[in-house]
DNA sequence: GGCGTGATTTGTATCGATAAAAAACTGTAT
DNA sequence: ATACAGTTTTTTATCGATACAAATCACGCC
């Protein structure tokens, strides 16, 4: 195995100017860089990154923990983040927490375990109750909402305002009785579920459409076949409804496959609308209205706040939690036609 | 930051001591082993991996290259991979190829970086040509087809079997005139595209059918985007034809956007068929018949074929190259109804 | 020639863990 | 008491890079 210390010897240097040359450090004569260039590249020298984490501290990788990279969300957000993190030299791995309270609890520790530099945490499980566990001594950027009391960055999306753009979306095309499915517990008031309710409230409210309960599907996973099964619900109630607002894309995807199943024409006798601008929703059959939350402005800030974060020195001047909300726009496809 | 040193203090016991009892070697007594685990506890020690690492030469994190993460088909791969590892206390690193021969290379040069221990490669890009690439001095597995010489495990999929299992079924239900959709370069006769139209001849060959160069519609990614414009331009050709196969789920759904854009209902008028399996095809509409690979036993495979090489010690004992092939199932959906 | 200043280069001492080998126990048999 | 085999623990020497500080060099100027 080629050492820094072979390099320099075949340069005639000490290994600390190799260093210098690897590290574009200043002060290096061009004649001498060329030089070590030149015995790296005969001697076909890598860098042993374990023995510069060593020494450095870091580990140049972060981690990112999504529920479950096989979900279209998750994989179009990593993708994005990966690409965002490659412009700034770092690699990213992944960790799947299968949407569980533990699952996310366990990436947090790998990051303690200083496997990364920092942590992109994209929450679903965790909840107020948990912020003195994200008081850790690495960078954390949550992806979602701000459940958190504590001073962790995060990137969330409007959830509010997109959702009620999306059902108001529905009612301008002239629906009247919006089925709403999503995740179904309340109370709490900070996840998804709760805040794009909380949009779709208010898109009735503002409308003058009175709010039915009934008109609530509730499902305990986003995933497609949980929407397709509450569709499908819907459809056998005997219920009178006219839209369907999806609280993700997948569940979208799901709930149109659903509505299919029961011959119930979309948009002819009802219309639908997603979240999330996934790259399946322009495919499918009818193609798939949606909100875009613009996943590669999220991803970009949600690397550049950590990358910011892992230059910072010493705890002394930190900076204050950044709170970025991503903006939205509506597209408006087939499904509400 | 807590070190082995200051646990090693604490349990008054020397450094050694406490690896072996991190590292479960046998010859502890319990009671120490009792004392170092207390101690660990309370100070709450991790260990640094980065030392670990340099000290043994091994870093526990294992590559997985793939075109795009954000494809079903990956991400789905990527899944079942990192479950796979996660078995074996293996960590996943994501790289992403571009589906590119130099994305390809580019993942290479980095697990010789020995940021990785091995390396899963999926390969779409190399050729023949880069056998002699591939021969670095770390495990690499390939996932695809057996495209080199060189001694390289690989996983593959019955690309033939699956392809020519596609095309009957389509001739089974009626078909007499079948589109392929499929990587249009031919010669090289190693690629997926390739190997699936070698499997699509075999079919018509079987069934009676002469083979029509213009029934051949040839894409140079394998995107729903692609599958759609050439579904578009079959139909709007003119051409006479009652199947599609498309050598991708994603290519094929894409397919059903492009006839749905054609108004050509499916199946009535025409029936499609996909390969991979992906969860998707399952809930789009029509549902997709497709080929089932079995991609938990790929990965499965994958992962256990890389772990072996790297538990093997030296290079005395190696294990010739092995070559895996998966099963495959036919899975008949609306599409082909 | 001597001196100062900034540009280059180099020595030294780690980073934290573990491999390998040696040392210190233990208990048993002689 | 002594030797011996096996178990448990410790000593010593790295793994390969870089931080830091010190040394050396180059060049202009008095």
């Amino acid at each position: 195995m080629v050492t820094i210390q072979d390099v320099a010897k075949a340069a005639g240097v000490s290994p600390m100017t190799v260093s210098h040359v690897i590290n574009d450090h200043p002060h290096v004569k061009n004649e001498t860089r060329e030089r070590v260039l030149r015995a790296i590249a005969e001697l076909d020298y890598r860098v042993n990154v374990a023995a510069r984490n060593l020494r450095t501290g870091r580990t140049g990788t972060i981690g990112l923990a999504v529920a479950e990279i096989d979900r279209p969300y998750y994989g179009q957000l990593a993708a994005a983040i990966i690409t965002a993190a490659e412009r700034r030299g770092l690699k990213v791995a992944i960790e799947q927490t299968g949407a569980s309270r533990e699952g996310e609890l366990d990436a947090l520790a790998l990051s303690r375990n200083r496997l990364y530099d920092g942590l992109i945490l994209s929450t679903v499980g965790l909840g107020p109750a948990d912020t003195e566990l994200l008081k850790v001594d690495h960078p954390v950027v949550i992806l979602g909402e701000r459940i958190f009391d504590g001073p962790v960055d995060h990137v969330a999306m409007p959830n509010v305002e997109g959702a009620r753009a999306a059902t108001a979306h529905l009612i301008e095309r002239g629906c009247r009785r919006v089925v709403l499915i999503d995740g179904g517990v309340r109370g709490d008031e900070v996840d998804v579920s709760s805040l794009r309710y909380t949009g779709y409230r208010e898109a009735l409210d503002a409308a003058g459409l009175a709010f039915d309960p009934a008109l609530v599907a509730p499902i305990d996973a986003f995933t497609m076949e949980s929407g397709a099964a509450a569709a499908r619900r819907v459809a056998d109630s005997g219920l009178d409804f006219d839209g369907i607002f999806c609280v993700t894309d997948t569940v979208a995807i799901g709930a149109l496959r659903g509505l299919a199943d029961r011959g119930v024409a979309v948009p002819g006798r009802v219309k639908v609308i997603g979240f999330d601008n996934i790259a399946e929703g322009a495919y499918s059959v009818p193609s798939l209205s949606t909100i875009d939350p613009d996943h590669t402005l999220m991803a970009d800030t949600a690397v550049d706040l950590l990358a910011r974060r892992l230059t910072e020195k010493g705890k002394k001047n930190r900076q204050v939690a950044q709170e970025f909300i991503s903006r939205f726009s509506v597209v408006a496809r087939e499904s509400t036609g």
